[in-house]
DNA sequence: CCGGTTAGTCCACACTGTTGTTTAACTTGG
DNA sequence: CCAAGTTAAACAACAGTGTGGACTAACCGG
């Protein structure tokens, strides 16, 4: 765990989340902290103000291109004199722009004022450490992926020197962000870990991963804020999508990430999305996690054996199971393998879910396809949702 | 549907949540929707104060027995001063009293003023709507019960009679509720329903009930605000745990409540927790949904030959899946099969939890009993929700 | 050109939580 | 017993939130 030049020394202006207006109220114990840890709903006036405006980013950025005032006051509930407060700070920031003006024919009045998201007002950036490569991107503040880089990762190899690789990355990509604020780098990786703290467990086949301070480690050798998340969960984020959906992967392992009521669950112990460890056969083959049985355990058997209807079948089952006790609208396949030959896994899934949903029109479910990139893409939105909330 | 005389004909002094001070500001459409239905998030300052009344409340009621102001400080992340002013708002209303204070020996300056919930200050009523009767009750502020009534159904009749004896009974319960204004009627049924409208879909076992609009009917006949919720949902509810937890339940059929990050799940079509129509088995035998192999099916079979052991395990099965995916912290059981004989369940799924949780030590998980009274005091629980957020 | 209509802003305001100061109610030490 | 020290809670002045009503801007239709 060397520890190495701590680069830029201190964040280069980087903290300040939504409103810069403030010279430094920060009345937070720990300077990245989110304000208060484990307050129950408690909110302060700043952190009301920041809500309002993350509400109304979002509002915007789901419109796609373009919006007026008073379509967002419709939709946040706010009355229009204070979306145009809110929106007066957003322009002032640079978040957005005023882009022409809405005329439709045939409609009487002053035409409405569009208002757009200004791509290059700030970025983010998402990795994704995996136990082949390191995959390391920069975002704009829409998610849309700017410049990439990727590096082998050894991984019985020690991670220091491969953190200093990403801090070199890093500085790469973030070389020639204009103006373009950094809001910070999202990490994604397998295996169980701490959320809260960015610290690994055992993180299956990288022994010398194992307890490592990840979000520490890297935030020294960045000075960027640094947020720690699992590879699934990441994926999950990787696009704005429906309240209730899921990211299910299937690569070296299966695994799911989950938003639920239109948050993401990490579960108490934030090893929620152990999808893959659900069993399906009591008395199945045995699972690298000492239980028998498992959906992984059979897909993974069945892809040794090439029987890639038997993994589908199991996966589709599993994923049937998801959406029955969770009633996800949506369901977005991602992973190596399962991206590499998808169609048999999208028949199953549709068979399956037909098959044991009661009223499949009712309880109509979107399948879609992740791209290659949705694990680090979801990593840099992690960092996005400091604006986005 | 009969429509009877409309009982008390408007709400005697019920509608006002949180704070009563204003005269009817109410800026709300309907008058009893939640302010904004799909809000993203926004707040409003009137939102806000009730979101950190709410707060409040519920710090002091999961303090048990009396908090100080500077105690609840800490818990909330706001300033002594708000608590003050918050506090004071909340003894006006009756809602709090202060109750003597806190002398802790060998401790200087001035003794915390203890601050404690006045059980009687106002009251819920919750419902149970099951295929063989109808329990209906009143609780406290404190979710305690203090009186219940029962009367039996008649699963094939018409819903109108049964409804215009639940209206009876409300009357009865209330009628001695001293200054106690009642917040509202939680009725807690079976089956798929929309939780929003309050309509019911294909009741199993109570044909004539199919379709229903069961929130507007009682609505009508007590005046009171009404909100209906599935029974499994409201099991979870009962009373207040941890912010990832399960109420798993086994009678007539098998099914889940869920709360996770601290939020009831309802789904994206109020449709989760389905729990138990999660396949074991796709060879088993067929289950009343139309798909096979389901835990339900399985452990009815079981039960059905009087192998309650085998219903054990399939049950045991299926919470170990839903603690591996989700990562819940408590799972509290209830249904009248379960608690009639709970030890081979409580065994079967300590067993199946210590084999197949990876590391059954950090991820412990806590298995407590419900009451037979679960569902209906959860359903009083949510006309609670509407003071503790 | 002018009235009608809609979008957005300016201003005064009510209310939120915050900061700084004061009062209340104890314990401690002489 | 009394003064000093300490902690709890309230009081007063304040910054900042969203709100309501009046006002201006920018279009349409005649």
């Amino acid at each position: 765990m060397t520890t190495d030049p701590p680069a830029p020394p201190a964040p280069p202006g980087t903290p300040a989340p939504p409103g810069t207006s403030a010279p430094a109220p920060a009345p937070a114990p720990s300077p990245d902290a989110p304000s208060q840890s484990s307050a129950p709903g408690a909110l302060n006036l700043a952190l009301l103000r920041d809500r309002n405006d993350a509400a109304v980013l979002r509002a915007v950025r789901a419109a796609g291109d373009g919006t007026s005032r008073v379509e967002l006051a419709v939709r946040t509930g706010l009355t229009a004199q204070a979306i145009s407060k809110i929106t007066a700070r957003l322009l002032a920031d640079g978040l957005l722009t005023e882009a022409g003006r809405s005329h439709v024919a045939g409609r009487s009045g002053k035409p409405r004022t569009l208002l757009r998201l200004v791509p290059d007002a700030r970025s983010a950036l998402g990795a994704e450490i995996g136990r082949r490569e390191l995959h390391l991107l920069r975002t704009d503040l829409t998610g849309a992926v700017v410049v990439r880089a990727r590096t082998p990762i050894d991984p019985d190899g020690e991670p220091g020197p491969i953190l200093d690789r990403l801090a070199a990355m890093v500085r790469e990509l973030t070389a020639d962000t204009g103006g373009g604020r950094v809001l910070g780098l999202g990490l994604a990786c397998p295996g169980p870990l701490d959320t809260r703290d960015g610290i690994l467990h055992q993180v299956t086949g990288m022994p010398r991963w194992h307890g490592l301070h990840l979000r520490e480690a890297v935030q020294d050798r960045t000075g960027l804020p640094v947020l720690v998340e699992k590879n699934t969960t990441a994926g999950v984020l990787s696009r704005p999508g429906p309240d209730h959906r899921a990211f299910v992967y299937l690569g070296d392992g299966v695994g799911a990430g989950l938003v639920l009521g239109g948050r993401v669950q990490r579960g108490a112990r934030t090893n929620a999305g152990e999808f893959g460890h659900q069993c399906l056969d009591p008395d199945g083959p045995p699972c690298a996690c000492g239980a028998r049985g498992c959906l992984e355990a059979l897909c993974l058997a069945a892809l040794r054996t090439g029987r890639t209807d038997r993994a589908a079948a199991a996966l589709a089952l599993g994923v049937a199971n998801l959406v029955r006790l969770l009633d996800v609208e949506e369901v977005v396949l991602g992973g190596a393998t399962l991206l590499g030959d998808p169609e048999p896994y999208e028949a199953a899934i549709r068979t399956a879910l037909a098959a044991r949903l009661p009223d499949p029109h009712w309880q109509h479910v979107t399948l879609t396809r992740a791209t290659a990139l949705a694990v680090p893409q979801g990593a840099a939105a992690l960092a996005l949702s400091r604006l986005f909330g």
